[in-house]
DNA sequence: GAGGTGTTTATTGTTTACATTCCACATGGC
DNA sequence: GCCATGTGGAATGTAAACAATAAACACCTC
């Protein structure tokens, strides 16, 4: 039973692992609990804890090579990041998405970006036109590749580049965090290849619009953008190709109508 | 040198104070973490704490009365809110917003109220409406009576019911947030006095559109509104009236250009 | 006297230990 | 046979001790 992070039979002490981890973190200056939420946020992303799953602070803290409090930590941020639930006495818990709250996300989410495309077309600079570009063009190729993984890539940072580029800070935070959310929680499964093609031309069409400084017209883009991959989420969980997990978590009380 | 919140000379411990929060905090089944969030909110609002301010760990559980494990889950929590900053080895501080955050914060606050109010006019039930209705009444009574504290206290209720009714919860969470972010960290200032009457007839208007189910209609209403906030914001920065604190945080390196 | 360096002290980061709560299972009563 | 109750174990909530970092002060050198 092998796996890629840092779990060891226990009583062992791991000194190379370990002394590199902590290199590496001071380099980065870092405290223990940021990368332990780092490593959890990884292991939520490569399917390690599933939705629905409890982080138990003991096993993690052995796993991690640290203690509890730490691990504390990374769950309550994670918490406000929308990735765990925390339950008094109980412990965190891998949030569970339920499709009302995935097209919600994809809901706000439109705005969101339409309003960064918006603001772009406004104030756009040659080298970040120059590199949109370069990765709409990035996306082409893999699109002719047939290389998944590389689109994938480059259509996340994409997306990233444009609120990063708008300059309005609280509006890239909040966009990213609610994507994440929708990356680590719903396991990538809306990427379905038959769309890239269409979901590329649709980012020409955004990019045209931001470079020839037509805001509204950008947002009208963008906006439509976000809500296609909706569409294509709807289609998806309708033919069973995704996880439309519904409740699989200790509820917090549904609360019924009855005394 | 008296204080509202519960700082006491060291040494002596509280008891009536102390049972009373902890009794109070069995009956809410929440963890001494939230409550010392809400102690600190509390503290951050009243002006306790005031922007630039750091968050003494030891101090602070000794004025809670909690060790400082709590407060450093509080203070984490508050983190990820917006409300402070934490430092590696320095600890955590009181945010100060910049004027630019606080018009982005804006900026993004209006895309996000306009289409919670295009949601809601697709939406509305008539007792939500009905409950709209009151609470602009009543504002309109605060502005016949000079009541500031009445007004602002519902007007800050208008706001959160009609994101609460859109039924799109991401999108309530992120500008109640933010929303909160403005008002605990600008001590608001922005409302003054002579502005209450302009503002509950966009109130009005804005309503209107929404009862009508007239969605684009309410959606530039609201952005409107939110927008004239925004500039009753710059007028009162510009005539020297608000807090225009800028940097006083302890700078996380401000990067230059030299080598 | 100015600048740099070593030391001190206060505070945070982290670990360890203790108290409390919840869940599961077994036991007994109906 | 089923439900309620009690008990045991495991995990979380909290507190207190230990380690490491950073700011402040004094000192020494030039």
């Amino acid at each position: 039973m092998q796996r890629r992070q840092s779990i060891r039979p226990e009583g062992l002490s791991p000194v190379a692992d370990t002394v590199a981890e902590l290199r590496q973190r001071l380099a980065r200056r870092e405290s223990l609990g940021r990368s332990v939420q780092a490593a959890l946020e990884q292991m939520i992303e490569s399917g390690t804890l599933e939705p629905g799953a409890r982080l138990n602070e003991m096993e993690l803290a052995a796993q991690l090579g640290v203690s509890r409090g730490p691990v504390r930590e990374a769950a309550r941020a994670l918490e406000r990041t929308g990735l765990v639930t925390v339950i008094l006495n109980r412990g965190a818990f891998v949030r569970s998405l339920d499709i009302e709250e995935v097209l919600q996300t994809y809901d706000m989410n439109a705005v969101l970006f339409g309003h960064a495309a918006a603001l772009l077309a406004r104030v756009i600079a040659p080298p970040q036109a120059a590199e949109l570009q370069a990765i709409v063009e990035r996306m082409d190729e893999a699109v002719a590749a047939g290389e998944l993984e590389a689109f994938f890539t480059a259509n996340v940072l994409f997306h990233r580049q444009i609120v990063e580029f708008c300059g309005n800070r609280p509006l890239r935070d909040v966009y990213l965090d609610h994507t994440r959310k929708l990356l680590l929680l719903r396991r990538r499964s809306f990427d379905a290849a038959g769309n890239m093609r269409a979901s590329n031309s649709e980012h020409r069409r955004l990019l045209a619009a931001i470079l020839s400084g037509r805001a509204e017209q950008a947002r009208q883009h963008a906006e439509a953008h976000t809500r296609a991959g909706r569409a294509r989420y709807l289609t998806a969980i309708a033919h069973g190709n995704a996880a439309a997990d519904e409740h699989i978590m200790p509820e917090g009380r549904t609360s019924h109508a009855d005394g």
